[in-house]
DNA sequence: AGCTTGATCGTCT
DNA sequence: GACGATCAAGCTC
């Protein structure tokens, strides 16, 4: 059976957190039953030291999760219809997440469509972009402060089969005005569940950072 | 108390 | 390619 991700893995430094979550399986209980999905893109936000983050203002009662100890999922809520989920990364008292932006189904895709119509019986688009995935696995507010280390949550997160250094690849983190600077993003090359690049939304040349 | 903006998505042109 | 939906957090007054 697979193993839980082991909470070391992500307390260190968000960036290597995030290029070790890709690959990882993320397990979900949903009415319809059990969705698997393989991580393949995903970002990394820290503190005081990220505008980018939710973080950088300080601690407030939304993101009190991420200033957490690792292996809990910050949800959140945003444009007053989606969820987006993070797991929350460093020490205890340290603000760190890693945004969860894409990942592959690796369950039987039925169920899976049933919960993302919208997808159009197209596999790719079952958990392509961060509100797609909760949407898929039934992540909302609820699940605010959830341990995914736990093997008794409703979700989990297991080891996959790894990700080769080659496959990975970095940029700019998607709708991130702040800290455009920062290649915090990244993704498995190749995968049909990455967000598409759009080109219009870069500005390299921001005076932040 | 009121205003602006957002780690987005689906639909329409 | 563009826009509207829809609401809470975080500002500003």
């Amino acid at each position: 059976m697979a193993s839980l991700l082991s909470a070391d893995a992500l307390r260190d430094d968000v960036l290597g957190a995030a290029r070790r979550l890709l690959g990882t399986e993320l397990v979900a209980e949903v009415p319809e039953g059990e969705v698997r999905l393989r991580l393949v893109e995903v970002e990394a936000y820290r503190g005081a030291d990220d505008p980018g983050s939710h973080c950088h203002r300080g601690r407030t009662a939304r993101n009190a999760v991420m200033w957490g100890p690792a292996g809990r999922l910050y949800v959140y809520f945003v444009y007053g219809m989606h969820f987006c989920a993070n797991v929350v990364c460093l020490q205890d008292g340290v603000a760190g997440a890693v945004l969860l932006r894409a990942g592959e189904v690796l369950s039987d895709t039925g169920p899976a469509h049933v919960r993302r119509p919208t997808a159009r019986g197209r596999d790719a688009e079952l958990a392509r972009g961060p509100a797609r995935l909760c949407t898929l696995l039934g992540l909302d507010r609820q699940h605010n402060g959830v341990d995914v280390l736990d093997p008794t949550s409703s979700v989990r997160l297991e080891v996959g089969e790894a990700v080769a250094d080659a496959d990975v690849r970095t940029g700019p983190r998607v709708g991130v005005a702040a800290g455009q600077q920062r290649p915090w993003r990244f993704w498995v090359a190749g995968s049909p569940a990455v967000t598409p690049y759009k080109a219009g939304r870069a500005r390299p040349d921001g005076p932040d950072w």
